[in-house]
This record gives C-alpha cells, structure tokens and sequence, in this order.
DNA sequence: TACAATTTGTCCGTATGTATC
DNA sequence: TGATACATACGGACAAATTGT
C-alpha cells in the first residue's frame, strides 16, 4: 500500500508535470535512457506484487487515486496497468466492486505465454523443428518413467483414456487427443515444473503441425504406440516406459521431419 | 499493413465515438463480456506480427495514423502498443526516424520472463523447490551426455572456463559463477530449446537461494565435480558424463533441501 | 423497474521531450 | 541553429459496465 513517487524526490514538484524541469546537461552522455513514467509505475507497482506488499486478491486502488499516489496522469498509470495486466500480474474489470486486483500466479497462462513465444522463434536459425523434437526426447522418456513409478488409480484411468480414446482420423479434434497423450503424461509426473518445460513445445506441435500427408496406418500405429506406454505407466513399469516412449518419440520423430508438415503461419491453412 | 477495425463495420460511427449506439439489449445476457478496444487493437496487431504480415523490423505507422485506421484514439493505440511491447514483439523509440518496429525474436527475452513467472509461482503448494530440482535432474544429466557428444574446441574451453573459473566464497559472485556452469552446459548443446527449458530454473534457484550456511568444502566438492564433468565432456564421454552430472545434482539436491536455504524475496535480504 | 454510485474505458486538445537532418 | 517527426505526458470530460438501493 502507500505507492511512491517513481522518481522526484521532492514532494512539491510532481514529476511529469506536463513538463517539467529533469533535462539535466548531464544526460546528453547518453549513459542511459530515462525511463518512462508508465515504466517507473510499472516497476513500482510490480515489485510491490512480486515482493508480497500486495498480495494476491488484494485490489489496488483506482486509477484516479494511483495516479495521485505516484504523481502522474491516469493515462499514465493506465499504459502501467495494461503491462502488469499483460504480464498476468493483474486483472481489471468495471464496474462499482471493480477495479485492478493482484492476480493469483496461474501456471496455465506461463505455459501458455511460453508457447506464443515459441511460435514466433520456431523455423527461425536459431530454432528448429528438430531442435523442439530432440528436447523433447530427452524430457518425456524420464516423464515416462517418472509417471510409471507415481500413477495412482486416477491418473493411470486418465491416461489410459488419452490414450485409448476412439477418434475420427479425418477430424481435427483426433489430432488433439493424439498430443493430449503427451500432455497427460507429463501431468501424471505430479511435477508442474515438468509439465512447464514440455507442454509448450507440445502446443506448438500441436498448432503448426499439419497432418495432411500421414497415412491412417501410421495413426494407427501411433494408438498402439500410447497403448503400450499407457499400459507400462499402469503396472508401474518404469524403465519399460520409458524405453517405449523413447522409441514412441524417435517414429514420431522421423514421421514429423518429412517435408511439408509444416505451416507458416497458425493452423488456419 | 492497412490495419482493420477493431468491430464496427459501420464506418460513419467510429466505434467508441465518446458515446456511441452498441448496448444491444441481447448483450444483456452476459454472454460474453465485451473486450476493450485496446486489447481489440493489440491482438489485431500481434496477428500482424506473429502472421507475418508485418516483418521483423518492419515499422509500424505511428500513433496519429494507427489512430486513425483503427478508429480509435491515440491514448487507445498506446496502451495497445505499450501490451505487445510488453510481451517483446514491438520495440518503441522517440524521435524523427522513431516509432514502432517489430522486434526480432529474442530467445533470452523469454528466458527471463519465464524465470519471472516462475518466481512468483515457486514456493506456492503448487511449485515446490523439489519440483525445480527434480526437473533439473531430468534434463541436466542428457544435457551433458548431449554436449559431450558435439563439443567442439570453442565450447570446451567454455565449460572449462566456467568450471575452473577461481573465486571467493564470500563474494556474491561465486555463486553466480557456479551456476554458470550448468548455463553453459545447457548452452553446449547447441539446442536452443534444451536451454530455453533449463535455463529459467537456474535462474530461480540463483536469485532466490541463499548460500549462507554452507559450508567452504562443500563448494569446493562443488567445483571439483564441474572439473570432472567439464573433463568428460571435453574428451566426449558421454555416458561418463551424464553420470557425473547426475550424481551432481543429486548431491545438490541435498545440499539445497537443508533448511533456510530459501529467501522470502529476491536476493536483497 | 428505475435510479444512483463507483470504476474502468475512451475520447479530445495541448504541451513537452527526444532524436534526426 | 533551427526544423521536423515522432513518442511521451498531462488534464478534463463523457460513455459504458457493474453493483446496490
């Protein structure tokens, strides 16, 4: 609570006021940019939050007041809201009880952030198709392994049914349920830190990836291939999972690397 | 380029024209909430960006004009800039020769963001250390048998370095140049990926582990085990290497569990 | 059902700092 | 030394959404 002023010591002379005197000689060094005023509340605000002043759930005060608080328009503090808003720190809404409230840390959204920042990196130089695959392979075996040694009866039921679900080849959602396997498998770890790491390359797998040119028969072998992992997870098989898995992601591996099953663009082609 | 409107197809009524005609009574049902026009502008520019439509370093028209197309005002325009600058895939400069460009994608942009988020999710009952240190333990151990595989001269001297690098154990940085080993492992690799996946745990557990209680000769035990490791992979031995970091880790592991090895913040206290 | 209160959303006009030529 | 073109910032006003009376 109680915000700062980003800079200005001096209480009488808010900073930014319109404009104001800062422009000293001896910032013609160019030793550093100022910063913006958005950015200093930003920072102001985000060290609060991530230092435990504010808590999650706990609301900050409105706009008018924050803009008081710091010194700066609301138009200001509003450019400094949206960036903490875009970095799921914050959540606002309208309304009388509304206003900007501290968010609760949500692993789904990191991974969801993580695979947009994938999307544009793949098929650069410095990241490749066969990059994310070989990543891959060395996290999902030990994920295997992992799930085999800790499956209770709810977990094993769920990947179980990952792998087994029936699925129309033709339809886009069986391309879904194919990679959902995967994901299962590394929720079944009971590790989020594990999940963190493989489900964004999963994701962008998943929405680059085209399935045209791949035979059903291949599909099909890809069913048994989760049959078999799902049925080591289940009697607790831990180095034959991941054994299967292995050699489950080295197929995968060489059926995704023929030409064209990439898109350039989201899978809206 | 040619930016669309957020909504409206009218094009007489710009939409948000200080008041304006929506408020159909079928919105009455709360069926979806409506979403702001700057976050109807951003996410129609990050579909620019992330489709290719606009190139990295290509210039976004400037705020009178974005403006203008999009029918909407400039402070809008700019708390949708200031949402994709947050997310790094605009960068903004002042002046004549200024403005908006794409930015290049930037693999340790998302590397620290994810080591932020991963900062405020740790230590919750969803993250606990033990899941970062096992995750590194999954990928770490490949990591090396993988570099000791493609070392060439270059990185070898890298690991080297890294692992003999001499430094006081009092001093803050010793520690940082501990775990600029397992860095520069990752890093050997030659995967962007593998690095982008262990990188943000390194740097979670830098910032946010303290080194008090620990003992000298356990650092040294440190050290002598990243010479070892850096002595495998620089004569290509893998198998032999992936062991010695295995074994690293699991050392480690309980060096770090012992207890008040953790800050409540980041590293000030 | 209608009305009031609160808070974010959006607009406009204006002024200033900054970088290039 | 200007002139230019851009982002940055201010302040005030009104619209829209949500909740309570």
């Amino acid at each position: 609570m109680a915000p700062t002023r980003p800079s200005s010591s001096s209480s009488t002379a808010p900073a930014g006021d319109g404009g104001s005197s800062r422009a000293t000689p001896a910032a013609r060094l160019r030793v550093q940019r100022v910063r913006p005023a958005y950015r200093q509340v930003a920072d102001e605000l985000r060290a609060q939050i991530v230092g435990g002043s504010l808590g999650a759930g706990e609301r900050l005060p409105n706009e008018a007041d924050l803009s008081h608080a710091f010194g700066v328009s609301r138009s200001t503090v509003r450019e400094a809201l949206r960036v903490l808003a875009s970095q799921h720190l914050i959540e606002t809404t309208r309304g009388v009880q509304g206003g900007s409230f501290v968010a609760a840390p949500d692993p789904s959204r990191v991974v969801e952030d993580v695979g947009g920042a994938l999307g544009v990196l793949v098929m650069t130089p410095q990241l490749r198709l066969h990059d994310l695959l070989e990543a891959r392979l060395m996290l999902e075996p030990s994920a295997a392994r992992l799930a085999a040694q800790r499956a209770d009866a709810d977990t094993v039921e769920a990947i179980r049914e990952a792998a087994g679900a029936p699925r129309d080849l033709r339809d886009p959602s069986g391309f879904v349920g194919h990679l959902d396997f995967h994901t299962t498998v590394l929720m079944s770890t009971g590790n989020l830190m594990i999940t963190m790491m493989g489900q964004p390359v999963n994701d962008v797998l998943r929405t680059r990836l085209r399935r045209v040119g791949v035979e059903a028969a291949e599909w099909d072998r890809v069913d048994e291939w989760h049959r078999v992992i799902a049925d080591h997870i289940a009697a607790g098989e831990g180095a034959a999972a991941e054994e299967a898995m292995r050699d489950h992601l080295i197929a995968l591996r060489s059926l995704y690397e023929r030409d064209g099953l990439w898109t350039d663009g989201p899978t809206d082609t």
